[in-house]
RNA sequence: UGGGGUGUCGCCAAGUGGUAAGGCAGCGGGUUUUGAUCCCGCCAUUCGGAGGUUCGAAUCCUUCCACCCCAG
């Protein structure tokens, strides 16, 4: 309110969250010229989208904060760009990660160009990650609350766009985002952390698939080809996954959970493994497609911290260019479940270098082969992979 | 319808006279801006049915039922 006509605008993307709040807050004290942004990107309105009830949460922050609040929907690209590739992965038997897409596409995509829109050089959001501004460009680092850190989702955003973006939240921990919103007056200082896909929101999942995905049952079998259940459709699991396979005990079998290794798409089965054989759905070396680049890769083979999974500590690996642009990556110790169609993350010391979806895994990466539809030769849970 | 065997929570499975282990699954919760993994909690007044013996039985007896195997 109070901000020189000189300060520079800055579109805050506010979500209705306490994160994306304290922003605003951060840089509205900073005297910068805040205005904020909501965004509903998913049109449906039930118990699961919270849309409606974050809505008026923004607003009540932007009131606190006396700034100006914009509403946009970007639902119909959402479904286009993000929503469409989400379901084509699903369909091809892989799990995609929506949320790095909606960061690419529609986040630090759109959003950023509705802002320039709205005559503001920057774009801010609540993310906890942290930008550099080098003199090669900017540099992604990891959040300082290693807890919350989300450069994850964030490694597959083109480079330049970043020189933009600012990440206010990037130096704090999540107890004093919440302790500068209480102490602000802010009314959603405790409200919970929102969790599920963006946008969409935490909901029965496999119920939600079911609502775009046909139901297609086959087989479940043990590595060894006894019997075991029905599932209803491979889509519908993810490697490394145990919740919702209702297989009781058998008996004969150890008495143990079982988790999905292998999707046999020729037979349409599911492969799982009890707990004692789970080195079955470890890999120590994976393929992915053309990596975004946040830093300047050297020629040669190079050394990094990857994580496969969000929420995954980043693993130590050596990581090679291919001549399509893809890397091939090598662990210094195997990876439990590396999935196809989730993200290889790759960081030095806290900085994300950038990364790129996961292509294969295991003996596909040797066998050159491409498996779109996320399964493996029956030999990579019988034979190749068993590892002592 | 001769012989043998088995019937304990949705599944696997302890318990052979002292008043129902455990695991898996499932459900609930925690963690979490991706489906997970992980962690915590809840889950058989009842042991195929009916009688009987006993202070007391899932465990002993009788009988019925079901299933399995071997012979037919």
């Amino acid at each position: 309110m109070s901000t020189a006509v000189s300060a520079p605008r800055v579109i805050v993307g506010l979500s209705g969250g306490v994160d994306s709040a304290v922003a605003a807050l951060l840089l509205r004290d900073a005297g910068l010229d805040v205005q904020g942004l909501f965004m509903s990107n998913w049109d449906e309105d039930d118990a699961y989208c919270t849309a409606a009830q974050d809505y008026q949460d923004a607003r009540s922050v932007a009131r606190e904060l006396g700034i100006v609040l914009h509403r946009v929907s970007f639902a119909d690209q959402y479904r286009q760009q993000v929503f469409s590739h989400f379901l084509a992965e699903h369909r091809a038997g892989r799990t995609p990660n929506p949320d790095v897409l909606c960061n690419r596409e529609i986040k630090f995509g759109l959003c950023l160009e509705y802002a320039r829109r709205l005559g503001a050089p920057l774009f801010a959001t609540g993310h906890y990650a942290r930008l550099l501004q080098l003199a090669d460009g900017p540099a992604l680092y990891q959040g300082r609350d290693s807890g919350k850190d989300q450069s994850y989702f964030l490694h597959s955003v083109p480079r330049a766009r970043f020189a933009q973006v600012r990440f206010p939240l990037g130096e704090l921990l999540k107890t004093q985002v919440r302790e500068r919103a209480r102490s602000a007056g802010l009314p959603v200082h405790d409200k919970p952390d929102s969790t599920g896909i963006c946008f969409i929101g935490e909901r029965p999942f496999a119920q939600f698939l079911g609502r775009y995905l046909p139901q297609q049952p086959g087989p479940i079998e043990s590595s060894d080809g006894r019997l075991l259940g029905r599932h209803r459709g491979l889509p519908f699991y993810t490697l490394g996954q145990r919740a919702g396979l209702s297989i009781g005990g058998a008996s004969g079998c150890a008495q143990e959970p079982w988790y999905v290794a292998r999707k046999d798409a020729a037979r349409n089965a599911l492969i799982v493994v009890q707990r004692h054989e789970q080195h079955r759905l470890e890999t120590q070396v994976v393929a992915t497609g053309p990596i975004n680049w946040l830093w300047v890769a050297p020629n040669g083979p190079f050394s990094a911290e990857v994580k496969l999974r969000y929420r995954q500590p980043a693993q130590p690996a050596t990581v090679t260019i291919q001549s399509d642009g893809g890397a091939r990556i090598e662990f210094d110790s195997a990876q439990r479940a590396a999935t196809p169609g989730q993200f290889a993350v790759l960081y030095q010391r806290g900085r994300c270098l950038g990364g790129a979806v996961l292509e294969r895994a295991g003996v596909d990466v040797q066998a050159g082969i491409d498996r779109r539809d996320g399964s493996y030769p029956r030999s990579f849970a019988i034979d190749i992979i068993v590892r002592s």
